[in-house]
RNA sequence: GGCCCGUUCGUCUAUCGGUUAGGACGCCAGGUUUUCAACCUGGAAAGAGGGGUUCGAUUCCCCUACGGGCUACCA
């Protein structure tokens, strides 16, 4: 299915600045930059900022941060489309100069006077510009738009790898724009010269491209280029199965990292989201970008499950590395707008990062069971664990407490020392827990008793516990 | 309206003519348990509808329905 070559691959994402970079588009930007870095390849970044009206320098910003924080990296500076402006006029004048394109002088009026006979009269709405093959003595001294001479007979076809070979009948094509009557350059050209200059090889966009892709192929053919590969990806919808759209969940990549998603399992979620590879479900990067290719690429939209991007979210949060989980959370806080550790708390959480890891889905999970290393005395219990301390337990905290003041400060011992005390005091170690839970922690739900017994040490402990004794 | 694309459990998907249609998330039941989470066992759950082709269709073809896209001097 791919190219036979892995080298010389060239992909690229190319967001328009109109806002921030959006879920769709981040999976449009993972494919590109999965597909390259497999194989060894380019993955370039333009921004289409042609359209000066909607184009912001914070939407560019924001894009880039979004993809900076999913880890994708590109290769050389990001282009502006707006900025090669001058080089997509001077194809376009090639191609009038060739004869194959030419100046078109009907107005805005009688197009869209012709648009509304045309569908009144149940016939094809595609311009037909009577000035296609006009004698140039004719030409009135007036404003043109210079259109293209799109093939009228035949058929195009685009071979797609993930939609298969696609065939438009040129009678479907109309003779598109390529300067507008101020001399801009239009999109559809735009794109053309700028995926040719940059030398791109895989042009791997949403399928909402797709018919355009054969408009598209009519200037490359015109300019005599190589059509690039195609791979029209579907686009992904909201929980509801609609478009995706403000309403429905299209949320920003941003709102993510705020949710407290580490990055690498929304690659994973985002891979995984109309591609496939067998049966797997949690991978690497590094698997990714071994898999990654055209055929595992499904054909319909797929649905958003934030209950499946939590569940791999826990499985890659329990698979990070301590120190590098920290520094992730550090970022998350940044991210969700939220006061920064200090290093005491810094060094807390990662030397108690062990306990936590293997039960957080999100990292505001992960931090609310760290609460007792992030948190110091007085502890503050909160409503669930005051419950938990009431006279009786305290009462047992206050006996149990000088049991451990000098037996050896490792698990093995703290299990003997409070089970037989729970023995002793003919309970079970389970009804101990939930006090010594609020008394570490001041909260209900905590690593397990013994690993913050550890992770505190002797003498927070005894202090925690002396303190909730009152 | 015209053209193009799509349709397997609730969701993401596997299957590339012959399977008890598999896995994952979620859900339900049971187990384990020190809270939360995790974990273990089991369970319910799918080929949009109708025609063909074929010894045999989820798989190939056609029609219909539904969903989506394109149809701009937007990108």
């Amino acid at each position: 299915m791919s190219d036979p070559s892995t080298d010389g691959i060239v992909t690229r994402f190319a967001p328009s600045p109109t806002g921030f970079l959006h879920i769709g588009g981040a999976r449009t930007a993972l494919f590109n930059w999965l597909y390259a870095r497999g194989r060894n390849g380019t993955f370039l970044l333009r921004i289409e900022d042609t359209d000066r009206e909607r184009s912001t320098p914070e939407a560019t910003a924001a894009i880039l941060q979004g993809l900076t924080w999913l880890g994708l990296d590109w290769d050389q500076e990001p282009t502006s489309q707006f900025a090669a402006a001058p080089r997509h006029a001077e194809v376009a004048h090639e191609l009038l100069a060739q004869g194959k394109a030419y100046k078109c002088f009907s107005t805005q009026d009688e197009i869209a006077e012709f648009r509304a006979s045309a569908k009144a009269a149940g016939t094809s709405t595609l311009f037909r510009s009577p000035w296609r093959d006009a004698d140039p003595a004719t030409h009135p001294d007036a404003p043109f738009v210079v259109r293209i001479k799109a093939p009228q007979t035949g058929e195009t076809v685009i071979h797609d790898q993930v939609q298969g070979d696609v065939t438009i009948r040129n009678d479907q094509l109309d003779d598109m724009v390529l300067l507008r009557s101020d001399g801009s350059p239009v999109y559809m050209l735009a794109v053309v010269v700028d995926d040719h200059d940059m030398g791109v090889t895989h042009v791997i966009r949403g399928d909402d491209h797709l018919n355009n892709a054969a408009r598209q192929m009519t200037i490359y053919n015109a300019m005599g280029w190589t059509v690039p590969v195609w791979a029209h990806i579907p686009l992904i919808h909201g929980p509801d199965g609609k478009k995706l759209s403000k309403r429905h969940g299209a949320l920003g990549a941003h709102e993510y990292q705020a949710m407290g998603f580490p990055a690498s399992a929304m690659r994973n979620y985002l891979a995984r989201l109309g591609w496939s590879h067998g049966d797997d479900e949690y991978f690497t990067d590094q698997q990714a970008r071994e898999w990654f290719d055209f055929d595992g690429i499904g054909k319909s939209p797929a649905r958003l499950d934030l209950k499946k991007l939590e569940n791999l979210s826990g499985q890659h949060i329990a698979q990070s590395e301590d120190a590098a989980l920290r520094q992730e959370i550090e970022d998350y806080l940044a991210a969700a707008d939220l006061p920064a550790l200090d290093e005491t708390q810094k060094s807390g959480l990662e030397k108690a990062m062990y306990c936590l890891k293997d039960r957080a889905r999100t990292f505001p999970d992960l931090l609310a069971k760290a609460h007792f290393i992030l948190t110091s005395r007085p502890i503050q219990p909160d409503e669930k664990a005051a419950k938990a301390l009431d006279s009786v337990s305290v009462g047992i905290l206050r006996e149990l407490t000088p049991h451990l003041q000098n037996v050896s400060w490792d698990r093995e011992t703290l299990e003997e020392a409070l089970n037989s005390f729970a023995a002793q005091k003919e309970t079970k170690f389970g009804k101990l827990a939930a006090p010594l839970r609020a008394a570490l922690a001041g909260r209900a739900a905590t690593p397990s008793v013994f690993d913050m017994m550890l992770v505190l040490g002797r003498d927070e402990t005894l202090a925690r516990l002396s303190e909730a004794a009152g």
